[in-house]
RNA sequence: GGCCUGAUGGCGGAGUGGUUACGCAGCGGACUGCAAAUCCGUGCACCCGAGUUCGAUUCUCGGUCAGGCCUCCA
């Protein structure tokens, strides 16, 4: 059973082999916490949680160090500083508990490691040094820049040739920059700004060079895996490369068979867009979800299924509907989990090659679904003509499940919805009055209370072993349940 | 302007060189005191043109449309 992943930089699927089975290394370009962030930016969260999950299986709980970056100095986090006349470290604190806080609530591990920029400061200067020892930096004007020019692959993984760049380019380009694709490794704090000491003066860093320094310190180059956003390729993911390579860690320039590169990052992944009206959803066009805002109408696990309905390099439509449909699929499962709760799913958990087949095709999430589903169907026949194989097909469907990050909650809690303990016992108390009602053939009482509980929002499922009840779905208009 | 993706039924969404998964919605049936839930069955699609091929939705080329990147955007 072997793991394939379409490289960005191959352009194809390939096999995907560890450098060190004991030591898989997989990093994925997070946040800059000075906002909440939108439903999108979780796109990446979940997709890579996947992955994150499926190697951990593969490999081994502890053989998986997975890294995500807080970018936490940034013009929009200073911005707000100032605007609310507080440290900067008040802003990135309360945004990546957010953050961490939305990200666990759409069923995420956290990372082995979430490493920021203020404390990789030390890493980040001696990265720049060495690059400026390596002539592939120069300092100008309190800035270093990378010299492109020093780098003859630039552009290999975006597939952008440095002539072509600058034919298109419509940036203004800064007078001290010897070439206009050249970009800041370092820059000169304004008045006010947080500032770090470096030998070429006071200042700051870039954005490229914090992710090549963290992975570094973090992990050690090159890594296994590179993750991120579609829009990062370029100009993110080429300049990191471009540095990390320069700076000379790479020891002895292994090269990729078939890549014909030196090794920064052996698989490179990008997850496609999350679209609004088949439009990227950003805050520049003001079509943002909040995922924060979208938590408190929906359980998380509904907004995790949303996003990996689509496979991870489609763009995804974000719309109700498809919201709808998520609540409408977990529900099912849940039910056949509710109607199955008797069943002992025992075993050592072990997945078959054939259930994590899906998964392991490029991470096909919509495919393991539809497995997901089909496995749950299965185990809903096999406890209606209560088939010993019950428990074997429970066993498939959980394993998969929590490979997938689902179904982990109580099926009785995950229909309970947003009831409190007060409302549940009331709510369970007319349900046996119903059930009494029913065993007495009082159909008029039984429909009294039916239309009562109805009247609370509730809906109500008669089945072999009694009847079972959850909160209906909110509205399709957003409204609360 | 340059570069890069994608186009599958009413909607969502996999996949394949030769009967096009599946879900939702629809329709029919089973079950049910009635409903709901559940189960069974069923109708509906591969953007256009050319090429390669015995055969193309799948491969190649061109076109159209849509989206993305070229601005420290997941």
């Amino acid at each position: 059973m072997s793991l394939t992943l379409y490289d960005t930089m191959a352009r194809t699927k390939r096999p995907f082999v560890p450098a060190d089975p004991r030591r898989v290394t997989m990093y994925v370009c997070g946040p800059t916490v000075y906002n909440y962030s939108h439903i999108g930016n979780f796109r990446p969260v979940v997709v890579f949680d996947v992955l994150f999950r499926l190697l951990r299986r593969l490999y081994g709980e502890g053989a998986v160090l997975y890294a995500a970056n807080v970018t936490d100095v940034d013009d929009k986090i200073n911005a707000k500083a100032s605007e609310e006349g507080v440290p900067i470290k008040t802003i990135t604190d309360r945004y990546l508990a957010a953050y961490n806080g939305d990200a666990e609530a759409l069923g995420a591990l956290l990372p082995t490691a979430q490493p920021r920029a203020t404390e990789t400061m030390d890493a980040i200067v001696a990265m720049i040094g060495r690059l400026v020892h390596n002539a592939a930096a120069y300092a100008a004007e309190g800035h270093v820049l990378f010299d492109t020019q020093a780098y003859g692959d630039y552009g290999k993984l975006s597939g952008r040739p440095l002539d072509e760049m600058i034919a298109g380019a419509r940036v203004e380009v800064a007078p001290y920059k010897r070439h206009p694709a050249d970009f800041v490794l370092w820059k000169p704090s304004k008045p006010g700004e947080p500032v770090w000491e470096s030998p070429w003066g006071p200042g700051r860093p870039g954005w490229h060079i914090e992710c090549s320094a963290m992975i570094e310190q973090e992990l050690g180059l090159p890594i296994d895996i590179h993750g991120g956003g579609i829009d990062l390729v370029f100009p993110h993911h080429e300049n990191e490369l471009a540095q990390g390579l320069c700076a000379g860690h790479a020891d002895g320039a292994r090269q990729d068979e078939g890549q014909g590169h030196a090794a920064y990052a052996h698989y490179w992944l990008h997850n496609g867009f999350l679209n609004m009206a088949d439009e990227k959803m950003s805050k520049s066009l003001g079509n943002v979800a909040l995922a924060h805002d979208l938590l408190k109408q929906q359980p998380g696990e509904v907004i995790r299924w949303a996003l990996l309905a689509a496979h991870y390099r489609q763009p995804l439509a974000w719309t109700d509907d498809a919201l709808a449909q998520a609540r409408n699929a977990l529900d099912h499962l849940y039910g056949v989990l509710g109607r199955a709760r008797h069943i002992d799913a025992g075993g050592s958990g072990a997945l078959l090659e054939d259930q994590l087949e899906p998964l392991l095709d490029d991470v096909n999430t919509p495919a393991a679904m539809y497995l997901l589903k089909k496995l749950a169907t299965e185990l809903d026949t096999a406890v209606r003509k209560a088939d010993p194989n019950a428990s074997a097909l429970k066993q498939d469907l959980m394993a998969l499940a929590e490979v997938m990050g689902f179904l982990q909650a109580d099926p009785r809690v995950w229909f309970q919805g947003s009831a409190d303990a007060d409302l549940t016992s009331r709510i369970d108390a007319l349900i046996a009055a119903r059930d009494a009602a029913r065993v007495a053939k009082d159909w008029a009482e039984a429909d009294r209370i039916r239309a009562e509980l109805t009247a609370l929002n509730v809906e109500v499922m008669d089945g072999p072993a009694g009847a079972t009840w959850r909160i209906a779905l909110a509205s399709k208009n957003g409204e609360q349940a």
